[in-house]
Parts: C-alpha cells; sequence; structure tokens
DNA sequence: TTGAAAGCGCTAACAC
DNA sequence: GTGTTAGCGCTTTCAA
C-alpha cells in the first residue's frame, strides 16, 4: 500500500541506509545519488512514515491538548492558537475534552501517555488535586497547566491573575462615582480570589464592604444573571453591577432593561472574558478580558523550554506564569458615549 | 525511562511473547502467570507504547480533522462533537486548521498521511477544487468532506441543503405576509445554492424576484451587515430580510433599530446558523440552523463504515449525505410573540 | 561516499 | 500454556 525505503532501495539498487540518509537531504550523500533517489521517491509516491521515525527517536512531534470542553469561547480561542503555536513548530496537536469530569480527564492523560506525546497542555478540571500531574513531572512528562485560578502545587502552570481582574473592574466602576456596587459571583474556579480583588478595590476607594451585595447565582447562563438581578433590585437600588462572567452580566443587562433602567445611565455593568456576545449585546459590555493570546503563547513557550532541556524535569523548579488581565471598555459602564459606536 | 516488555520479562522470567498475551488479556496465558505479569507491570509502572503497536498493526487509532478556522462555532462545536465520537471507539483526533488557506490545507493532509492517521474528516477551503481528496481517495485513504454546500467531485460527503434551508426561511417568511423580501447573499461557499432556495421559495408563494432585493455584503462582518440594511433603506422599503450569515442579520438588525424600525413590527429578519449571539441578541433572531450533530454523527458513521470495510475504497462508490437544516423560530421573525421571552 | 547490522517496542505465526 | 523467530519502517552506529 505504501511505498517503504526499501521499495526505493531495490529499485534504485541503494542501501536503505543510503535512502533515507539521501531524502533527509544528508550531504554525506553524492548530489548525484541524492537526485536519483529523490527522483525514484517522488515517481513511487513515497510518504515518510512518522510512526516508524517516532518508534526509533522517541519523540513523536506531537503535543496533547485537554479541555475542560470547547464549547467556552475561551477555550476554543486557546485550542486555536495552541495549534497556530505548534503547528508553526512543526508539532501536532491531540486534541480532548474532559467535560469537566475527572475520570475523563485522567483516562485522556494516561493515553496520551501511551501514545507518547512529547508533552501537555491542559485546563484541569480540579485546579486543587493535581496529584497526577505532580507525579507526571516526577517520571519527566512535561505538563503545562492553563487556567483560571492559581495553581498551588508543585507544577509548571500559565494562568489569568483574576483577583487583579476583579481589582480592575471594581476599581474602574468606583473610579465613576459608584459607592454600591454588587457583585454576581458564580462559584466557579477562581471566585474567591475575584472576591478578594473585589473587597481590595473597595477598600482602596474607601468603600465599605457589604455582604448583601455579594450575590451568587444558581448556574453560570444568562437566565441565572437575569434572576440574580430580579433578586437584587427587589430590596437594593445598586447603581453598579460587576459579574464574574459575561453571560451573567447580559443577564442582568437584559433585565435592567426590560425593567426600565437605562444602563447606563441608572445602573453600569461589567462583566468577565469578553466573550463575542458582549460585543454585540444590546449596550456592548465592558468587560475584563481573558488574554487568551498570552497565555498560550507564555505556555507554548514554557513547554518547548522543557522540551528542549536536556535535564531532568525533577531537577527544574516548576514555573508558574501569570498574566493580568485588562478592562475593556465599552458602553454598559458608562465610561464610553454609545455615540461611538454602531 | 520507560518500562518495556522486555523489563518485565526479564523480571518475571517469561518470554516476552507470553507477557504481551497476558498484558492484552488473552485467555491463551494461564490465569496464573498472568496475574503475576499484570502485577509486575503495575509495579514497574508499565505504560505500554502505543508507537510501537500502530507500526506493526498499520493502524493508529487516530483521526485527522481539519477545519478551516475554529472561531467559527460551528467548526466549533463539530470539533467538540467529533472529539466525543471518536473517543467513544477509542479513537484520537488529531486538529489541524488551515485558516481558509489551500496550501496550509495541503500541508496539513500531508503530514496527516505521514503520521498515518487511519482517516480524516474535513471542511475543504476550496470545495471545488478536490482533486487532492480524490486521488487520495484513489490511494485508499478515508476523507470524509463535511461542509455548507454540494460537492460535485466524487468523494464522500456530508453536507447541509443549502438551498432547502434558505427555502424554509423564505417561505415563512412568504407565510407571514411579507412581500418584498431582501436577501442579504454572502458570496462564501453555498451562495448560488442559498439564491435558488430563496427564488424557490418565492415562486412557490407566487411573489415576482426583484433582483435589486439582492444585496451583496463587502464582507461576512457584523458591520457589514449594517451597511448593507443602509443601503438597502435608502431606496427601498421592504418589509422583511433575510440573510445568508447571523452576523450580516444582526448588523442589519441593529441598523434598523439604531434608525427608529421596530423589528420584528416594521421589518422581519431572519438569519442562517444559528450561532450563540443569534440567541442573545436586542431582538433574538429567528434563524436557519446548521444541524451539527448530525452532521457529524453521520460523517463519523461514514468514516467508521469505510474503516471497518475490507474491500478497496476504489471499489465502493462515493457517498453523499445530506442534511437537512431546519428553522429556529425567534421573535425578529414576528412569528413568535415578545412576551414569551425574558 | 556507501553498506551492514543492530535495534526502537511491540505483535503474529508457528513450534514445542 | 509458553517460547522462538521474524518483522513493522525507520535511524544509528560502525565499518568499508
Amino acid at each position: 500500500m505504501y511505498t517503504r525505503q526499501k521499495d526505493i532501495a531495490k529499485k534504485t539498487g541503494f542501501s536503505i541506509n543510503t535512502i533515507s540518509l539521501a531524502l533527509r537531504g544528508s550531504s554525506r550523500i553524492s548530489e548525484e545519488t541524492r537526485n536519483i533517489i529523490n527522483q525514484v521517491a517522488e515517481e513511487l509516491n513515497y510518504i515518510p512514515n512518522d510512526v516508524a521515525v517516532s518508534l526509533v527517536k522517541r519523540k513523536t512531534k506531537t503535543i496533547g491538548v485537554i479541555l475542560t470542553e470547547v464549547a467556552n469561547p475561551i477555550l476554543t480561542y486557546t485550542a486555536q492558537q495552541i495549534e497556530q503555536c505548534l503547528a508553526a513548530k512543526g508539532y501536532t496537536m491531540v486534541l480532548m475534552t474532559t467535560r469537566h469530569n475527572q475520570a475523563n480527564e485522567a483516562k485522556a492523560l494516561d493515553l496520551l501517555i501511551a501514545r507518547r506525546v512529547d508533552g501537555i497542555l491542559m485546563y484541569p478540571v480540579m485546579p486543587w488535586n493535581l496529584d497526577k500531574i505532580v507525579s507526571l513531572r516526577k517520571t519527566n512528562h512535561p505538563v503545562i497547566l492553563l487556567g483560571f485560578g492559581e495553581y498551588s502545587s508543585p507544577v509548571d502552570a500559565v494562568y489569568v491573575d483574576k483577583a487583579k481582574g476583579a481589582f480592575k473592574a471594581v476599581e474602574h466602576l468606583a473610579r465613576l462615582g459608584h459607592k454600591e456596587i454588587v457583585f454576581i459571583n458564580d462559584g466557579a474556579a477562581g471566585a474567591s480570589e475575584k472576591l478578594k480583588g473585589y473587597k481590595a478595590a473597595l477598600e482602596e476607594w474607601g468603600l465599605r464592604y457589604e455582604p448583601e451585595l455579594i450575590i451568587k447565582p444558581n448556574g453560570f447562563g444568562y437566565e441565572n444573571g437575569y434572576n440574580a438581578a430580579a433578586r437584587i433590585f427587589e430590596k437594593k437600588r445598586p447603581t453598579a453591577i460587576f459579574a464574574s462572567m459575561d453571560y451573567l452580566a447580559l443577564g442582568a443587562l437584559r433585565w435592567c432593561i426590560k425593567n426600565g433602567l437605562d444602563v447606563p445611565g441608572d445602573v453600569a455593568i461589567v462583566g468577565s472574558d469578553d466573550i463575542e456576545a458582549a460585543r454585540f449585546s444590546e449596550v456592548p459590555l465592558t468587560t475584563v478580558n481573558y488574554p487568551v493570546g498570552k497565555v498560550t503563547l507564555q505556555a507554548t513557550d514554557l513547554l518547548f523550554k522543557l522540551l528542549s532541556s536536556n535535564s531532568k524535569l525533577d531537577s527544574i523548579e516548576p514555573q508558574k506564569i501569570i498574566i493580568e488581565p485588562n478592562l475593556v471598555i465599552r458602553e454598559s459602564c458608562g465610561a464610553k458615549m454609545k455615540k461611538d459606536s454602531l
């Protein structure tokens, strides 16, 4: 079915070894024979067998990428960026998703190791339970963790400083003069850090922290944000809302408008993540972004650094790279005029 | 670094072959020795080397997936679905993106073939230039094309009937009483089929086809839809708009609202693709969906059918599977009352 | 400049 | 039941 070097050898009369060298452009082979060999290879439609190469080289030029899902636009974009980075270096990506299930994650890791990927980039399901990753590191398997929050275990990781993001959002609102800033905080990974940032910003601006202003939605969706807003305005009249996810913010935005509140006139809203829908909502949403590009770039860089180092992983200190998010200012916070947009 | 079967053999005193069989649970090996071997394997932390297995079995249990990009939500979702389907069958996915560039596509194909993937699923960059795929098929490489439009070449493919989708959209508008239905039609793959569907629906409802109602935007984005709407209303007062992509529809929607037109009261709007933003727009968008689940399921099914058939690909007729899209009715067309939603 | 031999880690066919 | 041998397609010494 496939042409092998052996076939070219037979046809040209050279040894397999010569074929192998010639095809790889070795200067140890005379140009003349190299030409002959290349030509015959072409004729026979020779396609190298990377599987065999991987076996002898003990390198697959493949990186495993494990995501919790890919519906999340941030992860989607991450996957895309990673693929590009890897392709540029001649590497290939095996993509697996865990659907937030730890058993799937374990299976994925095992499979990737069995396939002998050279390294792994992953968003862990449970950022607080990283034993497996730690032990993989001990057996010299490079795994870089990406993420939304801090990792305390001794692992290599690149993540976004969520506390800083929340701080920036709340500070921005405080600077605009808001005194009562609601925080719709989902319970997902990073929730406590976001809260930390929220509190820090309040303190910085001399505002009192009021627990009633913290509201926990019943989920991560649009509807949950809508309902959360309904709950808030039942008893309070805050002038600003910061939400830990854009969908929550968008849901709250919808509730406000539906109930005759002007955004940002009556209430300013800031979300988190900068998903696409944030840009196209009825009032374009100001939001804390997640710098996907930086994260993936740093992560792949770190990975390749580990791959090219010839010392044992065990002898290298785990590295943590922290990325700072930025505030994307649109209309929903009142800092920018409506006229600017379409 | 890695434990090999040889190491287990040495430690237990059995031959490599016995180890191999035992680890695969062969009944030819006595339970006793199997237990011993498994235990030692565990002790030594044995992890099979799939690369070696692939080499001898001439099967990699890997499927290559080539997408034009992954930012497009449809493709994202596709990638996710495919990964799931493949994982369920013990297959793994190598994902590559072409960024709509034919050279990248060719490179990706070559690489995947060199890696000896068992099959390929792909969204081609140029649906009308499929020579490479055709010749791959001749050399027994199963490639299933997914897509947005028809493929005329002799290839295996699963695609959505765009003409039917356009027909459904326009018919719906006609049924609601609209006489002047604008068609914002991007020039991408499938444009002519969509036009066919548009015309067919008009004819079915006894409406005249007016070329001035067909408008070609200057791109695929939100702004292009906005500008297209501006151009339309300069000279016409249509009551309905059908757009070949949701972004175009969303942009048109924004223009209408900004210019004091009520949607759907004054003008009804229908988009295509059912991207997420369609659900969360200021007026939730009625749109023709793209049944990703069905497409991927059929595509993987077809692929596995080809993989399990032991006759040469050349002797099997190329198969084309056509999927019919559905109309997702929301508020922007006026068929559903606003009260229903948040 | 080219070739011979060994080996990457595993499975398969056959023998015992 | 278990071992022996050969081989998957390639690279890598080492020799000529």
